[in-house]
RNA sequence: GCAGGCGUGAUCCAGUUUGGUUAGGAUUAAGGCCUUCCAAGCCUUCUGCCCGGGUUCGAAUCCCGGCGCCUGCACCA
């Protein structure tokens, strides 16, 4: 159990995350990434990189804008659907969404109606605010989206872009022909995204300024998504939590009959990335899917990738598995009048889209949230590969040559890994320290080492200490990192 | 956005009710002494009243405005 501002005071004091441009009093919904936080965030992204581009040879990186033209939002329904109408009580001053205080008061659904048809029934039906019965103002347009002019006269409306997915929409003819019509195709992307939030709570949580990992695949349902079968591991388990049901099951992928293959396969992926790579343990993660009033129109299907974090208060969403149709290339071929189709035995077809989506500020929060431990020692328990250093190197005490001897072996180490020295305070203080930013290993040179050139390593988890010949260290280093080997492998050696 | 609570060194907190010496403590951090392995001890040291106005001889304290955070409501394509 980690307490939420015990979890931010260490991430300040330590230099991982905090408020952005707090100097100025900060502005709600920015949070910028300290020198530790950063690798944290680097090392994440390159997991992810290496774990969903390594699942197929046809997926590959991509990077577009932050900024995108007027249309291209138009197009994807940014423009006009994501935004609230809103009206405020001219007594009480609440506000509402126009759209369910009318559904509220009159029980007809008006979604998507415009702002002037709503004033209009609003008046017509004499609708009052419900909790003092005062009249409604006119409606005010909510659009979540940053808004800018691009270029000097201003006339090129543009905006920060809400997710980063539609720049990889846009590209698909370009690299479908690029990558010589491969298919299943799939484009990944890392990058910031933009919502004019209402009200930025809970951390990093629910930001202003983002970043998202998103991998879109593209493909033609009976086409090449049979492809997968071949992949696909059907006894892989994965926790669920179905629609309309209240308990989470771990099941093999192969009993969700209803979902098709490309869908399970991917899902598998997924839940197998936050346990085996994520080092997360089952009982924090869950998938699941959203119900009907909860899922987007254009989601065919969706889950939620979900982890349990004491600091946020329980389940919290951290990405998500749709399957968005055909709707976002098509919306793009009707806009642009680009083609998206493929030809596909005599017909031209256009592809759907599977996308993985991942928000990499609330992973990185669910690592700490996660990791961090503070019953009896204060440790954070991180994948190896997260943390920002891999090994620190101390010098038992302060004399006879032995700071001289440590920093030989740090050289060495850093030249190798992300290491770290420091001679401060006592041995135990620094392995505290050490313990508090998830620094896996840490070597200490004593009065052995000048003996026989041996040097002890000491494990986060456990506290129990191996002693190794230096001219091996690297290695050793480097199996428990990177490899497969387990300290305790090496202990009972 | 509404209601309530809050904002004091890097972190956490006392002090604000009733305005009045050099704003106090703990932790952390830096330098040193000591030290043969898990935040030991000793010495020294750095950093603070969220911002801007106002009242007053005098404001961390009272008033106004702003910003931020917390809880609840609302919101979260």
């Amino acid at each position: 159990m980690v307490d939420r501002e015990e979890l931010e005071s260490v991430c300040k004091r330590r230099g991982f995350i905090w408020p952005s441009s707090e100097i100025y009093g900060g502005e709600a919904g920015f949070y910028d990434y300290g020198h530790l936080g950063a690798r944290l965030k680097d090392n994440w992204e390159d997991i992810w990189k290496d774990f969903f581009l390594g699942i197929d040879d046809n997926y590959h990186m991509i990077y577009t804008p932050n900024i995108l033209p007027y249309r291209a939002l138009k197009a994807s329904g940014h423009v006009d659907l994501f935004s609230d109408v809103l009206v405020h009580c001219m007594r009480c001053s609440e506000s509402y969404r126009a759209d369910h205080i009318v559904m509220e008061l009159t029980g007809n659904n008006i979604e998507g109606m415009g702002a002037e048809e709503i004033e209009d029934i609003l008046e017509k039906n004499d609708l009052r605010c419900p909790s003092c019965n005062g009249v409604f103002s006119e409606t005010e347009d909510f659009n979540m989206m940053f808004s800018l002019n691009i270029g000097p006269t201003g006339e090129h409306k543009g905006f920060l872009r809400p997710e980063t997915a539609q720049g990889t929409y846009m590209n698909f003819f370009r690299e479908y022909r690029a990558l010589r019509r491969q298919m299943p195709m799939g484009l990944a992307t890392i990058g910031s995204a933009f919502r004019n939030e209402i009200s930025p709570r809970q951390g990093v949580y629910r930001l202003r300024e983002f970043l998202q990992a998103e991998l879109q695949i593209f493909f033609v349902p009976g086409v090449h998504d049979t492809y997968y079968e071949e992949l696909y591991d059907e006894d892989q388990k994965v926790r669920l939590l179905r629609d309309g049901e209240d308990e989470v099951k771990f099941v093999p992928v192969k009993e969700l009959d209803e979902l098709p293959i490309f869908y399970r396969y991917h899902l598998a992926k997924v839940y197998e990335f936050y346990h085996d790579h994520m080092e997360l343990p089952h009982e924090s993660i869950r998938l699941r899917e959203l119900s009907d009033e909860e899922k987007a129109f254009y989601n065919l299907i969706h889950f939620d990738v979900e982890i349990s974090m004491s600091s946020l208060g329980g389940w919290k969403e951290v990405g998500g598995i749709h399957y968005r149709g055909d709707y976002d290339l098509t919306k793009h071929q009707e806009e642009s009048g680009t083609k998206m189709s493929i030809p596909i035995e005599g017909e031209r077809v256009i592809p759907h889209v599977m996308e993985l989506s991942f928000g990499v500020d609330r992973n990185i929060w669910a690592l700490l949230d996660c990791g961090y431990h503070s019953k009896d020692r204060d440790w954070l328990s991180i994948p190896n590969k997260c943390a920002p250093y891999h090994v620190a190197v101390f010098p038992l005490v302060r004399k006879d040559g032995i700071i001289e001897r440590s920093l030989d072996v740090f050289t060495e180490l850093n030249s190798n890994f992300r290491a770290f020295w420091d001679k401060s305070g006592s041995v135990g203080k620094r392995y505290a320290r050490m313990d508090e930013i998830g620094t896996p290993y840490c070597v200490t040179v004593d009065y052995d080492t000048l003996d026989d050139d041996t040097v002890t390593i000491r494990d986060i988890k456990s506290k129990e200490q191996i002693r190794v010949n230096i001219s091996e260290l690297v290695d050793v280093i480097d199996s428990l990192v990177f490899g497969e080997k387990v300290f305790n492998d090496h202990f009972s050696e």
